[in-house]
DNA sequence: AGTACGTCCTGATCGC
DNA sequence: TGCGATCAGGACGTAC
């Protein structure tokens, strides 16, 4: 379930791989319904020659600006993991993992293998970012992310404050995990209309989101070192159990489990009220 | 407009 | 024991 580090975590071990410079010759898209426009074809010609400038993030979303030479405009290829989806650089001769579901060749003997169990992944190619990408709210990882930034999203918003940290309008790279462990370290209950949110609880839900964002990336970057070249993925990085009736580890009071818009949610009653 | 739910996917796990 | 039902969840489409 790649959430902001997970993705982030991808990013990283792109450019460690040395995708940036590399040169696109050739792709086989084995899941058509994953690659969102343009149709196959233009896709895939479209990447013919082109070469990857570097590997940029916006929440969950990577892109990669490409270099096609004198032929215009330039073109981004932007990837989404979905829930499953993970990258590889690996050589032409490496024996892929079984659910590689996309396969762009690259120069030099190598290819970027998509892998991704679930089918949920999505492409993109477009020389115009605005058409495809959604509106995204601040980066926690930028400056951006701010109190303010965030009580005015959730100013005037009813919905429980568990579903709309979880909209990438309002926290970009937000996903389900991060989403009860940001809550579970500021002690807001998931159920709480975020509207009624006072200045303290926003600068407090602001700050764990950066602390639970930030711990997982050093487990992320650390990992990533020690198991070189595999690239880590789906590592457990958050505090709170996700179980219902597991000890809290902050009271040793049980554990609740919910569902918030159809969301495995996990909270502690008592830390959390 | 805001809120909520169904849908897409596969594999693991649950329950009868 | 075995097999069907359920669950997991990111983002979008649809309904209210």
């Amino acid at each position: 379930m790649p959430e902001l580090p997970e993705v982030e975590n991808t990013r990283r071990y792109l450019i460690q791989a040395g995708l940036p410079g590399s040169t696109f010759t050739g792709a086989d898209i084995g899941w058509p319904n994953a690659l969102k426009t343009p149709p196959m074809e233009d896709f895939v010609l479209g990447l013919l020659e082109t070469r990857v400038q570097e590997i940029n993030r916006r929440g969950k979303y990577l892109l990669l600006p490409l270099d096609s030479g004198p032929r215009q405009p330039a073109a981004t290829l932007i990837l989404h993991l979905g829930m499953t989806g993970g990258l590889r650089v690996q050589p032409t001769g490496h024996a892929p993992h079984p659910m590689v579901r996309h396969t762009f060749w690259l120069n030099g003997e190598r290819e970027l293998r998509f892998i991704d169990h679930r089918k949920f992944a999505k492409m993109w190619l477009t020389d115009n970012l605005k058409d495809v990408m959604p509106p995204l709210g601040p980066d926690p990882l930028g400056e951006d992310f701010t109190p303010e930034a965030l009580g005015w999203a959730l100013n005037d918003r009813s919905a429980p404050i568990k579903a709309l940290l979880l909209e990438q309008s309002i926290v970009a790279g937000m996903g389900n995990l991060y989403a009860d462990e940001s809550l579970f370290l500021s002690g807001i209950n998931p159920m709480r209309q975020a509207s009624g949110l006072s200045t303290g609880d926003l600068e407090r839900l602001r700050e764990c989101v950066v602390t639970a964002f930030s711990t997982a990336l050093e487990a992320y970057d650390e990992a990533r070192e020690a198991q070189w070249p595999d690239p880590p993925m789906g590592l457990h990085t958050w505090s709170i159990p996700r179980k219902d009736g597991e000890p809290c580890p902050r009271c040793g009071g049980p554990i609740s489990g919910t569902r918030i818009r159809a969301r495995g949610t996990y909270f502690c009653p008592e830390c959390q009220r």
